[in-house]
DNA sequence: ATTGAAAATCTTGTATACAAAATTCTTGAC
DNA sequence: GTCAAGAATTTTGTATACAAGATTTTCAAT
């Protein structure tokens, strides 16, 4: 790996803003962390150069680095993206899937539905993850791929508020087989409509985002 | 703006990244360039860090960070990536465009139509880029458009490559026009395809493009 | 001459020291 | 009591010092 206290750092913190650890506008003290680190500011501020440079903080010149936890604006903005991007990779993938690479989004939707009725929401999540990154990698474009991943990884923390909704579990899993359908038979448009239906944020799960957003802010 | 040096310093190294001062692979020696900007380490370290972050230059964890320019695949797995943004944005944009912005879209390609005339390609780079950039706006998606400009700005040196090919300046107006039409009736699909096939590295540029990166690597 | 090991050197990563800027606190005037 | 100006204190940004790991060089043995 990199640098070794200044990553791992990086990641702790990481960690640490998505399960909700700092507020908005919370000033990230270098002092402070590198107390509570065990280590001096050095490392501390290669570690906040990474959380800015990945727009989870935001730095201010003379003053310091603060948490910048997106609006429910922002968050609308980047799941429409994810969506987007997840129609992108779908309408790409429609064209150069491979045969085993089908069999595979099969069996992790397969899987998913096994976790659904065994009621194991971790196995849930691990295959839902399966099954949407085999899309971005069949979409034959690394780059895009890497795109789609950061993305996708930066969207995690929110992802868990749009699935409490009742029933949205087997609506969803209904909805990873029409894409696989449409992937199967070499349709980009259909393939990309489905994509983007499926990641985007409406009606229910819009409230349901919301709510949370607002719980999490107290 | 942020802390004067290394931000300076990260966009000048930038520039010079951009401009082929350095060779794909060259390290990046921080005493060296300590020395050279007449300042100590840790700045640079800074800067470093930053072009690491964007994509710029790898590190290699106890080796020292190197220049990484991409290879003719990458090239085109990048461009393949900003046609298919470029496409999204103005499939968003056909249906939420405002008629001010139409008007600046037929100034852009006015002013760009007159500098081809002219013979002055600044003016056309310039304007070329308003026009794309208003689209990105008008998408309506304030993140969608910060990764757009961010992909489209990584791009930019290599974009000058593609429009040499004789002739090619006044079919890309040509599409211009057709992607103001598009959007204009509120064809979002249309829009997108348009951008798609503008964006879109093939044929002719292609080959350009793959003769500039020989040419680049000398 | 080639190969291998050990030492010397170089380079990165971290800690500490210093400087400049910003914020906060104090003090005095109204 | 409020407000403002200036001093004191924090805090960031930069420089330097030190430590650990990597690379290169040296030198001997085959």
């Amino acid at each position: 790996m990199s640098e070794r206290r200044a990553d791992t750092i990086a990641d702790t913190l990481e960690e640490m803003i998505f399960t909700g650890a700092f507020n908005d506008g919370d000033r990230l003290d270098e002092t402070r962390l590198a107390a509570q680190f065990n280590v001096s500011r050095t490392p501390i501020r290669e570690a906040l150069g990474r959380l800015v440079a990945s727009g989870l903080a935001e730095q201010i010149p003379r003053r310091g680095v603060f948490i910048r936890q997106p609006g429910p604006v922002e968050l609308l903005e980047m799941f429409e993206t994810m969506a987007e991007i997840e129609g992108v990779c779908g309408r790409l993938a429609a064209r150069r899937i491979s045969e085993p690479a089908l069999a595979d989004l099969d069996a992790a939707n397969a899987l998913c539905t096994a976790a659904i009725e065994a009621g194991d929401t971790d196995a849930y999540y691990r295959e839902n993850e399966r099954f949407h990154h085999r899309i971005y990698r069949e979409a034959g474009n690394a780059f895009l791929e890497q795109e789609a991943l950061r993305l996708h990884r930066r969207l995690k923390p929110f992802r868990r508020m749009q699935l409490r909704v009742r029933g949205r579990m087997a609506q969803s899993m209904a909805e990873h087989e029409a894409i696989v359908a449409a992937l199967r038979e070499g349709a980009p448009e259909r393939a990309a409509q489905a994509l983007r239906a499926h990641v985007a944020v409406q009606g229910e799960k819009f409230h349901r985002l919301l709510s949370g957003l607002r719980r999490a802010a107290e």
